[in-house]
RNA sequence: GCGGGUGUAGCCAAGUGGUUAAGGCACCGGAUUGUGGUUCCGGCAUUCGAGGGUUCGAUUCCCUUCAUCCGCC
């Protein structure tokens, strides 16, 4: 019996609905998961958080390595206990930087240099240190230390890729101390390269992780390469085992995602995006700090369930509230812009439940990519 | 009233007798997908307080005037 569950309960094409069981509750698939990764979603306390209806949030492994320190963490009872999350956790390994901070570290077999972009000081990372580090940490999932490559990176680089992804994958399984209680997710990389996602595939599924990611998408392709790319390689993974789409948070994404079978995913987008001053709205995504709302009386979204419209807050309050970079902006559109996704989330699992997605949700995807989701000139309910 | 200084975009401000007058802030847009919390990319003065003169050519040199600041009566 390993940590987590995952029981379907209702496939719509290829799209699921679920519930995934961790040893903290229990999360209904598909679902978004705001990011925290300094062991806070910025802004917003705990009960801010789960009032938007998150289930489950993420935190970063590497970002909490070198501060406060994984075991400052440990000896505090834990990341839950940490920061007050009774909900279920999840925390990136730290392989994602090795993306983003690209000009800041060293890349070897053995695991990854960084520079500390606080202090500049020098840190390894491998696979190794990555699980000691999440394992402290305790997050009900926990993600295998990977090797992401840029979007547009030539064929010879995604196959290193790849394949060193596939021998990390193995050491973090041997290096993984707590399965009983902590469940380990691998992740597929591969690039938008068809056959090297297959490859990828084909390696980490016969280890038998108990859910799989699907890396390195969004990371600067095209939609119409990450699309298709997507599509090709959810066919690759297990049924009966949740999917997990990292870092990808556009409505239009989940969508498309959900149609093709993923079950989970995370993104900055929703908190960054607020601290920016731009919210999401069904007409597209709103800069609220726009001139055309100084004198704006409307709240942000007519309708809209969060805290923040239900409250009246007004929308030439919030661009005042931008412009004078007040930090209740961050918290009040970030809140609105979190249960925009988690809500965009539950209504594409009531479709699924219902049978009518696809279809229910295609107006949230360009014209143009609708055969992918199913959605030609025969459209199949289910 | 006398002596001196300064007038360049909404604000601060560089600059030169010669094609399109730095830069910053503000402002107006856009970007941001497993977060390096203050980032990136664009746009924004046909004109240098006003008027006149010298010159092939003046924001720059000269005169007048206006405004403003400092000091002395």
């Amino acid at each position: 019996m390993g940590a987590i569950r995952f029981k379907l309960e209702a496939q719509c094409g290829r799209a699921r609905a679920g519930v995934l069981t961790t040893p903290h509750g229990e999360v209904p698939t598909p679902v978004f998961m705001p990011v925290g990764t300094l062991a806070t979603v910025k802004a917003l306390t705990p009960h801010q958080v789960a009032d938007t209806g998150a289930s489950i949030i993420l935190a970063n492994a590497y970002h909490l390595f070198l501060r406060p320190g994984h075991k400052l963490v440990e000896r505090a009872g834990g990341l839950h206990q940490f920061e007050k999350w009774p909900k279920s956790m999840l925390t990136d390994s730290g392989g994602f930087q090795v993306f983003s901070l690209t000009d800041l570290r060293k890349l070897t077999e053995e695991g990854v240099k960084f520079k500390s972009p606080i202090d500049g000081s020098t840190h390894f990372v491998s696979p190794e240190v990555s699980m000691e580090i999440q394992n402290s940490l305790g997050a009900d999932i926990m993600m295998a230390f990977d090797e992401c490559v840029p979007g547009m990176s030539s064929f010879e680089t995604a196959l290193e890729g790849v394949d060193r992804t596939t021998r990390w994958a193995e050491r973090c399984i041997a290096a993984h101390k707590r399965p009983e209680d902590q469940a380990l997710f691998g992740i597929v990389q591969g690039n938008v390269y068809p056959e090297l996602r297959t490859r990828s595939a084909e390696a980490l599924v016969p280890m038998d992780f108990p859910g799989y990611a699907i890396g390195g998408l969004s990371v600067g392709e095209p939609k119409d390469k990450m699309y298709p790319t997507l599509a090709h390689t959810t066919t690759l993974l297990p049924e009966g085992k949740p999917r997990y789409l990292m870092g990808v948070g556009m409505p239009e994404d989940l969508v498309v995602g959900a149609a093709l079978g993923v079950d989970m995913f995370d993104c900055v987008l929703p908190t960054r995006l607020a601290r920016h001053g731009a919210i999401f709205h069904p007409e597209g995504r709103l800069n609220i700090k726009n001139a055309r709302y100084r004198e704006d009386s409307g709240v942000l979204q007519e309708g809209c369930d969060c805290y923040t419209c239900q409250s009246g807050f007004e929308r030439r309050y919030l661009n005042h509230l931008v412009r004078a970079e007040e930090l209740l902006a961050h918290t009040l559109l970030s809140i609105h812009n979190i249960r925009y996704l988690v809500r965009l989330m539950e209504s594409v699992r009531a479709s699924i439940l219902a049978g009518t997605f696809p279809e229910s949700h295609k107006h949230y995807v360009p014209e143009e990519f609708w055969p992918l989701l199913g959605l030609a000139a025969s459209i199949q309910p289910c």
